[in-house]
Formats: structure tokens, C-alpha cells, sequence
DNA sequence: AGATTGTCTTGACCGAGATCAAAGGTGCGA
DNA sequence: TCGCACCTTTGATCTCGGTCAAGACAATCT
């Protein structure tokens, strides 16, 4: 594994503080590996071999049952998947595709378990992301049973707006496809959530977005440190 | 505390592996408390005061938001809340309340946070079981996104047959407006649910389930590992 | 018994969002 | 330059599930 990425995964909150031993049983069986744009990292229901750190790219956590689908996560660098999976030993709840050209590190699962076995930092780094990531399924929970579409998308747009330096005007980091997706709706209705924003201080033109009406905008998304 | 309620917890999971020192610990601060039927013991937003375990009763988790409200769980005995939230030190995300007369154990969240830094065994406890409530979640948003009403009614009355012995006839352990807060719909669609499954081997009088053709209910209700 | 209260069921209606179909854009390669 | 592929928008229609209203039934209280 090149040195670079080595010492990029070591800052994660998830290995910065394992002991030098500990780090070095984690990386020697590890690996980084490329992958195109659509290509599907992993299908539920497969055994948890690999904990998967994204490096570059962004990733796409969904679920299907009976040729229905659904997208529970979007991910990008730094983030990890699927901790749960290989911790318990169990088969993967989701599958993972890329969504652009992607780079990733696999660490063996076999080399979690183990270290984590006997690195109790390293057991409480695991406590800590495990606790983010449910605390982060609770919030999509509540983000998409207690709010439409619309708002949805309206307070995507206000953290949007602060990820971008809060500027009034900005392009969209995704295609509104993926947008749509990552918001539970098809691409026909964010067209139409977009369009009712309108009349809430947003102003749309292709990838463009302009905040007209910060305050109207808020107004209408009342967004909630319980949720965003 | 009275010594047989201690004895019961030190036989869950959570706690099943720590040291009597570490468990000691745990239990000096903890108390018990009987709550009447429909009282909300934690609100969301507040500080996560304490962890807290179920021994007898039922207890739902919600959330709302701009006056709507969302039933995320159901609870029962041996069931804790909320973990996350006690390790991280941050605020609830979830509101809870009884839905029958309770008895819950209540231990204090700093001494939660003290045991965890210095008993590693505790530590790994607390992975698995926020691993497995993580699981639990991901199953839950799938369920809820992936299936209709009916559906999930049907790979409910799956799991209650299974729990009931695989007999052909019982009854619900819950009414059915409870049932229909726990499957995600109102109470109406809940009935019209019933009635769409008296088609795919389902009788239904009042609290009496009959299955009388489960392999049309499965072929229906089509339960998958990854989700139920 | 009669009254009261809560639960369950059914029907009529409504609304959010999905689906289907068609038409513009926009970018890219031949 | 044209042609093609993909993304986006828009309109029409459909479906699921929620809301409202009314009635059936059961349990409890006076």
C-alpha cells in the first residue's frame, strides 16, 4: 500500500489511535483499489470480508427486494463501510456501487476483529463511528418520514449553501439525479421540488443555484440539528 | 436496587462479560422506576442523562418535527435506550414513552462513559450491541421503503406465527392500533391490510389470527433474512 | 339496564409522490 | 455539421396510504 494513503487512513478518526503494532496488523493485509464509475463493490447479503474506506470518489449504499430499490446512503471520502457487518461477523445488510471513479482501501475482516480483540483504543474508536453511524441512520429515518420531498430539498440546499462557503450562488456537486436518489424521490419530482422552491428564495438553472432569500429559504426548510 | 433486578441485567448481553468491580460500578448509581401507561420519559434534544434498560412493559420511540410525528421503535424487556447517545454525550434524537405500565433500570450515562474508558471487556459489549441495533435500523428503513403496507403485515404475522410455536391458530399480542404504529401505517390501513390478506391465507377475528395456507401467505409475504 | 368510552371496521375522498409519455437541452464523437 | 446519447423538465394519469366521517362492537361504570 503506497505510504501516501497510509498515512491519510492513520489520521481517520477510526485508526488515529491505535497503537504503531495495532495500525501495522491492520494495513499489511490491506489493499487500495481503483474502480471505474457503476461498478457494484459489494451485494447484500455476501459475507463481510472487507471494511472498506472510500479515499476518493463516492459511493453508493442501497437495498433491493424484489426488484425494488432503494438508496439508504451516499458516501465519500473518509467515510467507511459497512463497519457493523464485519464487527459481527454477519452477511451485508446493503450493496455498494460507485457513482464516479473511485479509490478505496479493503482491509481484511479477519484483521478488524482480531485487532480489535486485543486494542482496546482501537475497540473505542468502533464504539465512537458505530455510534455516528446510527445516530446517522436515526436522522435519515426521521428526515424522510417526518418531511416532504420538498423539504427535503430545501435543506439540502442550506447544507449545500454552508459547504460552499456560504455563498448566495453555487453549483450542485452531484447530477440531480443522484440528488434526487440521495433524497428518496425520483428525478421527475425533484424537478418539481425545485420548482416549488421558487417561490422560497431559490433561483435554478441547470447546475447553478442561487440562494435569492436566505431567510425565506430557512423558513420554509426549518432545519434541525435533530436531523441535519 | 433490589438485588433479583440486578441479577437480570447482569444476565444481558450488555453486561454479561464485564468484571463484578466494572459491574458494581454500573449499578451503584442505577435505580429503578415503575412508570404509568403513556408517560414520556425522555424527550428529544435533551442531554443524555442516563442509559436506560427495560425490564417489564412496552416502550415506543418517536420522534416529530413541525407537529408530525414518526414511531421509529417498539421496545419490550431486556431492550436498552439510547446507547448511542449515552457514549457519544450528545443529545437524544429520539423521544420515548411507555405504551403500558413500565419498569425500566436507570444508570447514569457518566458512569456508562467511565466504565467503558477503563473496562475493555464492557467495551466490547457496547460494540456489539450498537452494531446490532445499527443492523436493526437499516433492516427497519428497508422494510419500511422497500415494502407496501400489506407486505409488511404479512411478514409480521410471519415472525408472530413463528413466535407463537407454528401454530396455525393464535392471537395478536398487541392491539392493533399499536401493531399499526409499529408497521408504519394508521390503524384504517391497517384493517384494510387484514382484509387484502384474508386473499393470501390469512383469517382474522378480532385478536384471532388463523393461517390457513402459509405457503400462500409466504409466497405474498416473501420474508428475507437481510430484512426480517 | 343504560350510558359511556375506547377499539375496530368500512366507505368516501384527498394528496403526495410514482409512473408513463413526450419534448427540450446539452455535450460529444463521427 | 449532423446525429446520437443522456439528462432534465413538463404534463397526464395512477396508486398508495392518510384523513374524515359514520357505524358496529365490546368492556366498563353508575
Amino acid at each position: 500500500m503506497l505510504s501516501r494513503h497510509i498515512e491519510e487512513i492513520r489520521a481517520l478518526p477510526l485508526f488515529a489511535q491505535v497503537s504503531e503494532a495495532s495500525f501495522a496488523d491492520l494495513t499489511r493485509g490491506a489493499y487500495v483499489q481503483n474502480f471505474p464509475s457503476h461498478a457494484e463493490l459489494i451485494t447484500e447479503g455476501d459475507p463481510a470480508d472487507f471494511l472498506h474506506v472510500v479515499i476518493s470518489g463516492c459511493i453508493e449504499m442501497f437495498a433491493s427486494w424484489q426488484g425494488r430499490e432503494t438508496s439508504l446512503f451516499l458516501l465519500g471520502p473518509h467515510d467507511t463501510f459497512i463497519l457493523a457487518a464485519t464487527i459481527k461477523d454477519r452477511p451485508y445488510l446493503m450493496s455498494a456501487r460507485t457513482l464516479e471513479k473511485s479509490r478505496l482501501i479493503m482491509i481484511p475482516s479477519e484483521d478488524i476483529r482480531a485487532v480489535f480483540e486485543h486494542d482496546s483504543d482501537f475497540a473505542k474508536a468502533i464504539v465512537s463511528e458505530l455510534a455516528a453511524c446510527y445516530r446517522g441512520a436515526i436522522k435519515g429515518a426521521k428526515n424522510l418520514r417526518l418531511r416532504t420531498s420538498s423539504e427535503r430539498l430545501a435543506n439540502f440546499l442550506i447544507g449545500e449553501y454552508h459547504a460552499h462557503g456560504a455563498r448566495e450562488r453555487f453549483a450542485l456537486d452531484f447530477e440531480k439525479k443522484r440528488i434526487a436518489k440521495f433524497l428518496g424521490m425520483t428525478r421527475e419530482n425533484l424537478s418539481r421540488a425545485f420548482a416549488n422552491l421558487r417561490s422560497h428564495g431559490v433561483q435554478v438553472d441547470g447546475q447553478e443555484i442561487v440562494i435569492t432569500d436566505l431567510d425565506k429559504l430557512i423558513a420554509f426548510a426549518r432545519p434541525d440539528p435533530l436531523i441535519d
